[in-house]
DNA sequence: AATATTTTTCCGAATTTTGAACAAACGTTT
DNA sequence: AAACGTTTGTTCAAAATTCGGAAAAATATT
């Protein structure tokens, strides 16, 4: 998360600075729209937290400067009283707003709202962990006790299979619909052998990969 | 500290280059604006001194130029009686001014001014940096041990997206997807061809694409 | 028109997949 | 427990696929 903090007062950059570094964010000031303007060109920012009262450079004027070269979601910070469409809408393209006196919390809990709606809040990867097996599959990584290991591609699509459905019997059939693909039409003694070839890769942990005797495997721990 | 300077006045040049390199800088010298956009594209520099009356090409339509693929800041030197913000601001991308006849010492301070409002700030830019292998999203700009690489504009496209990916596992299909289009109809070997043509170009950073056999390709450090 | 870039195509080396053959294991029946 | 048929594990080599390199062909840019 990192946050732009456009005011001239002082203090009120360093209370929300002080907030957004509580909770691990990182964030960068500027005293008005000029120098705000001029940092977003050269950085990419989740948020910015925009005044609107600044000298030099206004904070409508601002936004809509930045608007020109990109989309970072604006909340703007106002004196109550301001017309609501002029603070928050298409006019001037700022996302949200907050009237001043506020309470930094307020602004905490905008600048979640605002990023989760833009989508900017990253998601944690999804890692498989069962003891020492170590299954990334977005980043497509296999480890066992912390050693990479290498698979062939049908080996981790069947690896894959196998851990989205954990516990789950499956026979060979449906794995050569699954994993091969619906429209192949070999020898379902073909998994057998791939299920020998992973087994090998997995050392230790091979024995996830348990037989069901006349029906298929299951991967279970 | 690199400097170039871009005026026709052999003199000045001369002057100012003597400065830079009293401070320990190091500076590279452009007659006119050709140049300066040539040698722009072929350095990183840190900061740009720019006149702005010169044959050729003008100093303005110069800074126009180089801000199509780079962000360096840009001081523009000029005589008397030019309009503020022809010189300083938005309409044309520099970042400070400085009328002439100026003292070197003048120059030098917005120099060092400059360099710390952005380029040399430790404050990070976007810029991503893995190894010698620097990428600037922004600014479009990617080095390899410092010393700058051109790309195709499919190569920084790519690039990029592998950057902004990083660790993920990404096929052919979501390549051509996301950095071709979606409406893209090509061959699957496209991007195998790009990918070669990029680590040519990545030198020995070639490493960080990596090849998912069956798969396609994930950048990885 | 001349260049630069992108896309397609072909080749060959290397890897992966596949299924047949055989060995081992299993479960049931005798 | 031994015998038997069935199912699974293992080995192996042929077949298929994949990927990088190179270069031609098509497009875009200047």
């Amino acid at each position: 998360m990192k946050v732009l903090i456009v005011d001239d007062e002082e203090m009120i950059r360093a209370v929300l600075k002080e907030y957004i570094e509580f909770e691990g964010g990182e964030a960068e000031e500027a005293q008005d729209g000029m120098e705000a303007v001029k940092k977003c060109r050269e950085n990419n920012y989740d948020v910015i937290l925009m005044d609107v009262m600044m000298p030099r450079l206004d904070g409508f004027s601002a936004v809509k400067e930045i608007r020109k070269f990109s989309e970072t979601p604006v909340i703007m910070l106002s004196a109550r009283g301001e017309e609501y469409d002029k603070l928050f809408g298409f006019e001037i393209g700022s996302d949200d707003y907050v009237t001043k006196p506020f309470s930094p919390k307020e602004v905490m809990a905008r600048i979640h709202a605002v990023m989760k709606r833009s989508g900017t809040e990253k998601k944690p990867r999804d890692v498989y962990e069962f003891e020492g097996l170590k299954i990334d599959i977005v980043g497509r990584n296999v480890s066992v006790n912390g050693e990479r290991v290498e698979l062939t591609p049908k080996e981790y699509e069947l690896l894959f299979y196998f851990v989205e459905n954990e516990g789950v019997a499956l026979t060979r059939e449906r794995l050569l619909n699954q994993v091969w693909g619906y429209d192949f039409y070999g020898d379902d003694r073909t998994v057998d052998t791939h299920i020998k070839m992973l087994r090998g890769n997995l050392k230790e942990y091979r024995k996830f990969i348990v037989t069901l005797r006349g029906l298929g495997y299951k991967f279970e721990t």
